[in-house]
DNA sequence: AATAAATGTTACACTCACTACAACAGTTAG
DNA sequence: CTAACTGTTGTAGTGAGTGTAACATTTATT
């Protein structure tokens, strides 16, 4: 899955963990209530539960719940919890290393997408979830 | 092609054609010195001309030759004139949209992500060609 | 202890975009 | 008129992303 499809699939689900604290939601239950295939989000449930960011209770009566308050947590959080490739995505020009030129350019390029990359996740650490629940519930 | 390997493909042939001025190279010669295919050159160095950033002259003798020096050209234009879709791949989850709640955050993020869009945009505004050749030459 | 309801993880089919290249039509100098 | 170019279209192969199923594991309940 791609790191923004993560991202916004990760924000519905704690969306909804938010609004249903204390009780834990089941991911059949979330399924439920956005759509998204339930084997899918247990992935990136089970990702967010690692990094500390919701409680996941295995068993009957079981299912996830929040571990930090809304406020608490801002999308470079998130982000970085369920990221496996970057999200500027960064090809340079294949296979053509051997010559110098190219490697360098290639290297040049990679630094630069990397100081992007930096740019975009401070970005996102200026954003909490409360922010967006509360932008999405006026704003849109 | 993805934004970023064009984009570095069009340094590449752009840095070959700025040692060259006021010689014009072929895209067979362009080819030989970065190891990139003549057509896939061919492609992104039409668009180049289309955008005014290089002149490409038919026919026999003929070639691609800069229209501006590399201190006039940023990255911003090289990727604006090569790009079909953006840097920063903007997918959210995709066909849920029946779900108003969906439908609100999916449009959150794409409005968060063009907004990155810009930041990545305006970043490159400020990176000259002459920039990137100079700390290819120095720094790498 | 047995059962039912959860999570956690693996696997897989399918689609689709990307890549790299070839081929050829169109153009121009000599 | 020919040779050397660009411009554009097409295409086979590959790899990543998507959506989902299946099953192993864990735990509350009775």
């Amino acid at each position: 899955m791609s790191a923004s499809l993560k991202l916004s699939t990760a924000v519905k689900a704690v969306h909804c963990l938010a609004r249903a604290y204390p009780e834990p939601l089941s991911s059949t239950e979330i399924s439920g209530m956005t759509g998204i295939n339930a084997s899918q989000l247990r992935l990136i449930l089970s990702m967010l539960a690692k990094a500390g960011i919701i409680q996941s209770m295995q068993g009957a009566g079981g299912g996830f719940i929040l571990n930090m308050t809304p406020d608490q947590i801002n999308l470079q959080q998130l982000y970085c919890a369920i990221e496996t490739r970057k999200a500027f995505h960064l090809a340079v020009s294949g296979n053509h290393e051997q010559i110098p030129l190219n490697k360098k350019i290639n290297t040049y390029f990679l630094d630069l997408f990397e100081d992007i990359q930096r740019d975009i996740e401070s970005k996102m650490e200026t954003i909490s979830l409360a922010d967006v629940i509360q932008k999405v519930e006026t704003h849109y």
